[in-house]
RNA sequence: GCCGGGUUGGUGGAAUGGCAUACACGGAUGUCUCAAACACAUCUGCCCGAAAGGGCUUGCGGGUUCGAGUCCCGCACCCGGCACCA
């Protein structure tokens, strides 16, 4: 270990009571021991069984967080702490400026890995996971982070979990009333059926009349989660089916990497999309990052446009399109294969003179169709993907009428119209869209310009490369007998036409969004299961609460059946649908014990992380999943944050449209349901940088150990041989992952903090270098020395007082550190601290008191080990941790005097020492009357003099 | 293709439109030491120069300004997200 920090190695004739890394690992084990036993870092909540001290609760408050982990098996290196690090200096620092902070940390213990390592070595998920959470709680203790440890939960607790479960029969109980823009019990939904205040959708009959089978059924189109026969992602290689947000853009599973397919299977949704406009709307409100923020915006995708009736004999097929201004261009239709209305409308002959392109040399409109549908439905999106640019359908035989000049236009069937978009059909305007360009070129459909191009083309499209989509451009061609389009710019093209769709009673001008349903069903064993049972009609049915947690029943199988990566014919089948004892139940829901089927699907592990942020705060409630009036301390709105929340949430940006989406839309139902007074979970967000590390590869391409790698001339040697080096990820395939516990070992808790809060910007990724941490070490060992004599172990600081200039060096440290640790700017922090440091270091003698104590206290937050131990060293009996933060004294904020720099043309000729209160005028006659100045000016003649007292005077020569 | 973010010494990085390179790593020299380590001190952007000194420099090219790393326009490259979304 002293090979490579000489400096924290503890040899026989160093000083006995230097800082070293013996010393440094004793005081932070003695100092972890006694906050643990003090509770040193128990957040009192106003009520309840975590109540306490009246005068803390009455301080104002912070909630700061950390994105909870999922306890891996490969344990932490030292990229996993630095957000952990930071939200802890950031509630130190609170902590130490009069708040009330509650900061703690809990697990994410469901999901795919522990499943996957239990299948393959037979240990139960739960097992492995609370091995894996305890290992990961000792390498976190370890780092000395100030978590109320009385909060902390792991989502695989059925304690936890019976409110997880909770909460989704509150979602399955409720309805959107999209009057009211909120959700409602749907008690309430029935009610207004039952008195015929709301009409029975799809039936003309009363409620009372219809089944208990019928009404389910309706319920199930309102409900906020609901079973349906939908199109979903199936991916046979994990033996699960995925939400959109789990593909990945080539139509991968974001875990794993296999291949997703299309098919219909009967799964749970969540109807986050009733949603979509308050979470496109609520993001205004959010102190996010921007980048977030916009990912967030593009995946619900609000696109204005219009809805538009074509005639198809006496059916109607209803567009969505943004490019309503275009419709004088639209020369045919497309419907998306698996459109409803194909069946319909497909005729039983092709029309006289088909063209052969359109009818894939197939016989009759219904062999086409069948064969194009059976193709498509086989296609797995990676290769539906990759064939983008070749545009392919099929024409159904069936014409429908342009509603705006009458003209007779094919519909084809082709997969580059989306079902689950819009209305899954489309009016095709070639001309100016890229997609039906493509398409019109391969099938030889006629173009039409409606839309004047500004760019020279000409306005034949037959001539054309490409579409003209451009919005800069007026309407040609574009007029019927009763409204007129041509001339007017694309904006009020669309307005005028709308209007008169929507007075002719032809379309409507309309709102859509790119958002779809939250598929929430995976076939796994280790999640939540659905508190769901089905009665022998096969109506689901809801637990009453008091069978509540629904547990996970031993197995001896626990794994999803898995199938070739690449076999889109298999079908999922659930661990849990192979036990029957705990499937087939009797129960009593209230109407006498009857034969159910529990619904044998588990929750997808974004379940658990939708709402822990609530169970924080009322960790052991058992008749609540937060008592009101606790959930309204910490997270209700406040003076500008009407939708209240978290202080502060650190986490990475990988998350910006899953859990973060997710998360927002469960708090959004529980508020609408009154369970909670926050509508939005975290007020403000910051992500942390990736730590990233060099990965060595040989000739093979294969990564060596980077701790054995050489470095000589430039070049990177392993074993001797030569081997070349890349920025990558940390981790142990590539050979290249350091642990925070090789790091405390060799350094200390407190090195460590510091090392990881000084690499740069918390936002910003950046290498780590282990040779680097050693400057951390030597600013902890300077700070010690200037407390302690390393000799005798007595603490040297003097009671005289300071002079004039360490006062400065001082207060413009707390000034610069205070500014720096509120914006989470912890590495310029920490460069101020060196600074002040240093500036002792150099005076030389004792340190006067009144410079050593605020010094240590403002260490506190990042250091906070050393800082409690010299702290009481310096006589002091209670802790660093409640004290308060030293505030500058404004005196000595600004300096003396203040070097003012005189320029001429710009380039820094003298540099003056003036009163920072000079005049402008007196600041001037100074610069020019200044020897270097006039000798450099050297007679030339001054044309302007630009003064800015007392920094800077900028003389403009002709 | 569309949308974001970025590019500053050998390295990580710092700079409310006003001294570019704070702080740290690495490197050089010195003090201490029998020697080394540690520590401490000095130096360390590039070029010319023995030195004094001078010139250049924030990816590239323009612009605004007395003054631009910072603001505006164009370009290159890197990273991230979305992508047949009508």
């Amino acid at each position: 270990m002293s090979e490579t920090n000489p400096a924290a190695a503890a040899t026989p004739d160093a000083a006995p009571h230097r800082y070293t890394a013996a010393l440094a690992t004793e005081i932070e084990a003695r100092w972890q021991d006694f906050w643990d036993a003090d509770g040193t870092y128990a957040a009192p909540n106003p009520k309840g069984d975590l109540a306490g001290d009246p005068e803390v609760v009455a301080r104002p408050k912070k909630f700061i967080m950390d994105m909870f982990p999922y306890p891996s098996g490969a344990g932490l290196h030292v990229g996993h702490p630095l957000g952990y690090i930071a939200t802890d200096v950031y509630a130190r620092f609170q902590r130490m400026t009069g708040h009330n902070v509650l900061h703690t940390l809990g697990f994410d213990a469901f999901g795919l890995p522990a499943e996957q390592y239990a299948v393959q070595t037979g240990t139960h998920p739960r097992v492995s996971t609370e091995a894996n959470m305890e290992n990961m709680k000792a390498q976190l203790r370890r780092l000395g982070l100030g978590h109320d440890k009385r909060r902390s939960f792991a989502t695989i607790d059925p304690d936890y979990y019976k409110w997880t479960q909770w909460i989704f029969l509150r979602i399955f109980d409720s309805w959107y009333d999209q009057e009211a823009r909120r959700a409602r019990p749907i008690a309430e939904l029935v009610a207004q059926f039952a008195s015929g205040e709301r009409a029975v959708p799809g039936t003309d009959r009363a409620w009372s009349e219809l089944t208990a089978a019928e009404r389910a059924d309706v319920l199930g189109g309102f409900r906020l989660a609901y079973a349906s026969d939908a199109p979903v992602n199936w991916c046979p290689g994990l033996g699960t089916v995925l939400a959109n947000e789990e593909v990945t853009a080539d139509g991968r599973s974001e875990r794993g990497n296999f291949p997703v397919f299309k098919a219909k299977l009967r799964q749970w949704n969540m109807r986050i999309t009733a949603y979509a406009d308050r979470l496109l709307d609520d993001l205004d409100g959010l102190d996010w990052p921007e980048a977030i923020k916009l990912q967030q915006r593009n995946w619900i995708g609000r696109s204005e446009g219009a809805r538009v009736d074509f005639p198809v004999g006496d059916e109607r097929i209803t567009v969505f399109t943004t490019r309503q201004d275009t419709l004088f261009g639209a020369t045919y239709m497309v419907l998306a294969p698996e459109h409803p209305l194909v069946e319909t409308i497909t005729p039983a002959a092709w029309p006289e003179g088909t063209h052969d392109v359109w009818t894939g040399g197939h016989a009759s409109p219904a062999d086409a169709v069948a064969a194009y549908r059976a193709q498509a439905a086989a296609k797995s999106d990676v290769e539906r993907q990759a064939e983008a640019k070749d545009k392919t359908g099929v024409f159904t035989g069936a014409y429908a009428v342009n509603p705006v000049n009458g003209e007779r236009v094919p519909v084809f069937i082709a997969d580059y119209v989306l079902m689950g978009y819009g209305t899954g059909a489309i009016m095709a305007v070639p001309a100016h869209d890229s997609r039906d360009f493509a398409f019109a070129r391969a099938f030889e459909l006629p173009m039409r310009c409606v839309v004047g191009p500004t760019d020279g083309r000409g306005t034949d499209p037959a001539a054309w490369d490409d579409a003209f989509a451009s919005y800069e451009a007026t309407s040609v061609n574009s007029a019927n007998d009763k409204v007129s389009l041509d001339g007017l710019g694309v904006t009020d093209a669309k307005a005028r036409i709308t209007e008169w769709l929507e007075r002719e009673g032809i379309g409507e001008g309309t709102v859509n969004f790119r958002l779809r349903d939250w598929l929430f069903s995976r076939q796994r064993y280790w999640g939540e299961p659905f508190p769901i049972v089905y009665d022998e009609d096969g109506i689901a049915h809801a637990l009453p609460e008091s069978m509540l947690p629904l547990e996970l029943p031993e197995v001896e199988d626990y794994s999803p059946r898995t199938f070739e990566p690449d076999d889109a014919d298999t079908r999922p089948e659930t661990p849990l649908s192979r036990n029957a004892d705990w499937v087939n139940v009797t129960l009593d829901l209230g109407d006498g014990p009857k034969k159910y089927r529990r619904e044998t699907n588990t929750m997808p592990n974004w379940a658990g992380s939708c709402w822990y942020e609530l169970r924080y705060l009322d960790p052991h409630n058992d008749t609540a999943l937060v008592d009101p009036e606790i959930e309204r301390y910490w997270m209700g709105p406040r003076e500008g944050l009407p939708h209240g929340g978290v202080d502060l949430y650190v986490g990475g940006a990988e998350h910006a449209v899953l859990h973060l989406l997710y998360a927002r839309f469960w708090s959004k139902v529980l508020f609408d349901l009154g369970h909670v007074s926050s509508a939005e979970p975290f007020h403000k967000l910051y992500n942390q940088g990736m730590i990233q590390a060099y990965v060595y590869r040989d000739a093979r391409g294969f990564p060596v150990p980077a701790a054995e790698v050489e470095e000589r001339d430039g070049a990177w040697y392993y074993e001797g041989e030569q081997v070349g080096r890349l920025l990558g990820k940390m981790g142990k395939s590539l050979k290249n992952a350091v642990t925070p516990d090789e790091i405390c070992a060799e350094y200390g808790a407190d090195t460590l903090r510091l090392y990881e809060m000084a690499m740069g910007p918390l936002d910003v990724s950046r290498p780590w270098d282990t040779r680097a941490v050693v400057g951390q070490f030597r600013l902890l060992q300077r700070l010690w020395r200037n407390v302690v004599d390393e000799e005798s172990g007595e603490v040297t600081v003097t009671d005289g007082a300071a002079d004039e200039d360490t006062l400065r060096a001082l207060h413009k440290a707390i000034d610069g550190v205070r500014q720096d640790l509120e914006g989470l700017r912890f590495n310029t922090a920490i460069a101020k601290l060196t600074e002040l440091n240093n500036h002792l270091t150099k005076a030389g003698g004792a340190v006067p008191r009144a410079v050593a104590e605020p010094l240590v206290l403002m260490a506190a937050p990042l250091a906070p080990h050393v800082a409690e131990e010299l702290w009481r060293r310096l006589g002091h009996t209670d802790s660093v941790v409640h004290r308060d933060f030293p505030v500058a004294d404004p005196r000595y904020v600004v300096d003396e005097t203040v070097t003012c720099v005189v320029q001429i043309k710009g380039k820094v000729r003298a540099r003056l020492e003036v009163s920072p209160d000079i005049t402008d005028a007196d600041l001037e006659k100074a610069a020019l009357s200044d020897e270097r100045v006039t000798s450099a000016l050297d007679g030339a003649v001054v044309r302007k003099v630009i003064v800015r007292a007392p920094k800077l005077v900028n003389i403009v020569t002709g």
